[in-house]
DNA sequence: GCGACAG
DNA sequence: ATCTTGTCGC
């Protein structure tokens, strides 16, 4: 993946000042078709030790979901955790690591909400708008919203997740008897779209390929 | 005021 | 997320 623009944001701002950009790039948010056939898909990952954040990005390609490029990108990290805000704390270690694929991804995957975010614009939303690029969101806990109904046992079962009345994301059991991920739209793709895509990228793991890799990849030193 | 709260 | 050993189960 190619230079992206030169200041895409100003990462050093206040959590009231996220809040209004957060709310300002929700309107910006996509919902359509993702692209099909042999496409390759990114994980993210972002691991911090010690004030250090080190961001990982691991490319597969379907169907296989072999290895075929990743990246690395090590800095401070800016901004503190705080729920609802993970993308001012992630991304800045992020977008650098992508400029280093010798590739461009399909599909964006991060192991965090997209729209399942209490004013719709987790870090699946803000890296996909950024990019202008499909993105995805698989979180393994919830951030907002409730399961509407009961989720059955087996691969593949599924139930909106539902805040204010709203689906913001797919409860998906990516393993029989095993806990279920949460998957939400990030840009450019339907939330089912996104849901069968991960089951596609989940033949022996609860976490999907692409950002089970990344999440190895960050945490390996170098 | 109290509890919840991606990673 | 990170700090950490052993242990139950396919």
């Amino acid at each position: 993946m190619q230079d992206s623009r030169p200041h895409p944001h100003d990462w050093n701002v206040s959590t009231d000042e996220a809040k209004r950009i957060q709310r300002r790039l929700a309107s910006e948010v996509t919902e359509r078709a993702l692209p099909d056939g042999g496409e390759t898909v990114a994980g993210i990952d972002v691991s911090v030790r010690d004030d250090t954040a080190q961001a990982a990005v691991s490319v597969l390609r379907l169907p296989e979901l072999d290895v075929v490029d990743e990246a690395t990108h090590r800095c401070e990290v800016p901004f503190p955790y705080v729920p609802g805000l993970l993308s001012f704390r992630e991304m800045p270690a992020v977008l650098p690591a992508l400029e280093r694929l010798h590739s461009t991804p399909d599909v964006f995957v991060t192991d965090s909400h997209g729209a399942a975010h209490p004013r719709r614009f987790g870090l699946a939303c803000h890296l996909g708008v950024l990019l202008d690029a499909p993105a995805i969101g698989v979180a393994k806990s919830i951030l907002v919203g409730a399961p509407q109904g009961e989720l059955g046992p087996e691969k593949g079962s599924r139930v909106p997740l539902v805040d204010d009345g709203e689906t913001v994301g797919t409860v998906l059991r990516t393993r029989t008897d095993v806990n279920p991920v949460y998957v939400s739209v990030g840009h450019r793709c339907t939330l089912d779209g996104a849901a069968d895509l991960m089951l596609d990228c989940s033949p022996r793991y609860k976490i999907p390929e692409p950002t089970r890799q990344a999440h190895k990849l960050s945490r390996a030193e170098g």
